[in-house]
DNA sequence: GCATATCATGGTACCCATAACATATATGCT
DNA sequence: AGCATATATGTTATGGGTACCATGATATGC
């Protein structure tokens, strides 16, 4: 409500000098500056963010479009991206895609009219569209977890190649002989990442890689518990399923359960991303864990090192290394 | 980049009238959009939102301050301010707070000084502080699921004391005699009336509600796998528990498995909030469910009704209904 | 005693989009 | 023809904070 050109004028100076007092640079007197912040206090005065945003361009804002709220995967990455933004005084807008190419062009657009000084994106598909967009407006960007083919952009994420392989030669070395995977979007890099993993893990032990077996689909419960229902029709069935992260590992789970098949006795489970703890009453699947606040963390320290001005060249490409932990959902 | 200038200086009109183009208002002959739509394309233009948005005290966006990010139960919530914001074209920004009293009032002067419309708030304790500055600085506010006692202010919240009545009273109705409640910190009023409808219950069964018998603590796992120890030392022990929230329950069977307690044969559990099927393999909490995204959903539509100046008078409390689901961990 | 540095305060312009008002032409109707 | 109305475009002022520059007062140095 009240002005900087209010405050001034209760006080008897110039906005200017309400402004140093505010912000504690330049010269004040002690006589003047009590006299100032008296005058705030008195009117509550808080100071219009929209005013220097305008005039200097910069917003200290920072946006992370992600692809699922609901995910604790993402709400970690989340965690880590806010952590790094406040220790930088920069504040966080979350933008929530819903895996919907649609809404995040939308947010893309909202946030380019907002002025927001740099963006953290998981894309929702290898399109590049919006990506092009932001780099058009020269707004800096950093892709998380996922890649963009054709656009050459800063990057952080973890191997899910590497991630795909761990899960799978862990169950071959279970001496599972049919492994399934059940996995997003075709478009979607991690989840063709995973497969191609996948793949090299089962030709390594000349298993070979039927297509049939890799179920592509979303990343969500339903999925996972079509899909699985869908190989349990197979002959010879899968005896384990890679999961494409942990939602699809609940649905295949829950698939099994009703065609009472046993988990690890009958059909053996990895999963990508771990559970939180708070959440699991007791760790059961095997998972490769990917390093969510870590990714969250390094990616926006990584923009705001762009912002800043700072290694202007080319552009930077963070992998983080995925981590295999097994547990009773393979017979360990 | 490009600015409304710019674009007219190219289409070689006056910024006004690609303003008309662009909002589609006032007049322009078919000739001039034309060109203009050209320029438009061609230098880029996106609008700045930050001038209307000084000119007009107009930012459209919401603000949703919640305590745990992380907890299912919020993300739930925040889905259903999302969607009601964005079904009015306004956008919203999700703070998290971590149930810290000082991060709250960080993110409230923040949200001023980004002239936020208005604010929805899950309070991170009864003290009234920041609830205060919004009013005092005339900014719309929604207290969300919980209570802040002493201000007159609008809220929308689900029946703590009801909900924590229904699950005291189904157990006590399944034969157990001695109940504990495991809940969040005394100063967070769901806390206080889950604690005052499970003594409600027992004296209506003349049970008597001994002190000890209710934990106060925090709405985490740990909180309660530490209050689930405590209450495993007492004689007689509890055979059944009331959680205040998933979490707290999550604790408290990992506690009761490792002390070798099964649930339900050895103790029985009825917790608040369902966790989302896309994480749980097959339900088995006996729950309170609370109408999490109706809650996000309708205090959104108060609020934005608020900023639309309708109903100016009084202040509106909307009391939502939990509901009780039983599931195996009441034995049922 | 005067030059120079330090301290203290203020005026003006600027960022961008648009409401409010002004102007100008075209069309319709009696 | 003459007036009212519709169509089309432009000018100016506005909002809040602060960088930049200007000015004045006081202190310090030699």
């Amino acid at each position: 409500m009240a002005t900087i050109r209010d405050v001034a004028k209760r006080a008897g100076v110039a906005p200017i000098t309400v402004s140093r007092v505010v912000n504690n640079s330049g010269y004040v007197s002690d006589k003047t500056r009590i006299r100032v912040e008296q005058a705030i206090e008195e009117l509550g005065y808080i100071p219009n963010m929209l005013g220097p945003s305008l005039r200097f361009k910069q917003t200290n804002t920072l946006a992370l479009i992600l692809t699922d709220i609901t995910n604790p995967f993402w709400t970690t990455v989340a965690r880590g991206a806010e952590d790094a933004a406040s220790e930088s005084q920069y504040n966080l807008i979350l933008c929530n895609t819903d895996e919907s190419e649609e809404k995040q062009n939308q947010y893309t657009q909202m946030l380019l009219r907002r002025q927001t000084d740099g963006i953290l994106l998981v894309p929702a598909s290898s399109t590049p569209q919006a990506v092009e967009l932001l780099q058009r407006q020269k707004v800096p960007t950093v892709i998380l977890d996922r890649r963009v083919p054709g656009v050459e952009i800063d990057e952080v994420r973890s191997d899910s190649e590497v991630g795909g392989y761990l899960a799978t030669r862990h169950l071959v070395e279970m001496e599972h002989r049919h492994v399934a995977l059940l996995t997003g979007p075709e478009n979607v890099s991690t989840a063709k990442d995973r497969a191609d993993g996948f793949c090299r893990a089962l030709n390594e032990f000349h298993l070979g890689c039927p297509p049939e077996f890799i179920q592509w689909g979303k990343f969500t419960q339903e999925s996972g518990y079509e899909a699985t229902k869908r190989l349990l029709q197979f002959d010879p069935r899968p005896t384990a399923l890679v999961a494409g992260n942990n939602f699809i590992a609940i649905g295949a789970m829950t698939a099994l359960n009703e065609a009472g098949y046993r988990v690890p006795e009958d059909m053996a489970i990895v999963a990508f991303d771990d559970l939180p703890v708070a959440l699991t009453i007791e760790p059961f699947f095997t998972v490769v864990v990917q390093p969510a606040y870590e990714m969250g963390y390094q990616a926006t320290q990584l923009l705001i090192s762009r912002l800043a001005g700072e290694h202007e060249e080319g552009c930077t490409k963070i992998i983080l290394s995925p981590e295999l932990v097994i547990r009773r959902s393979t017979g360990a």
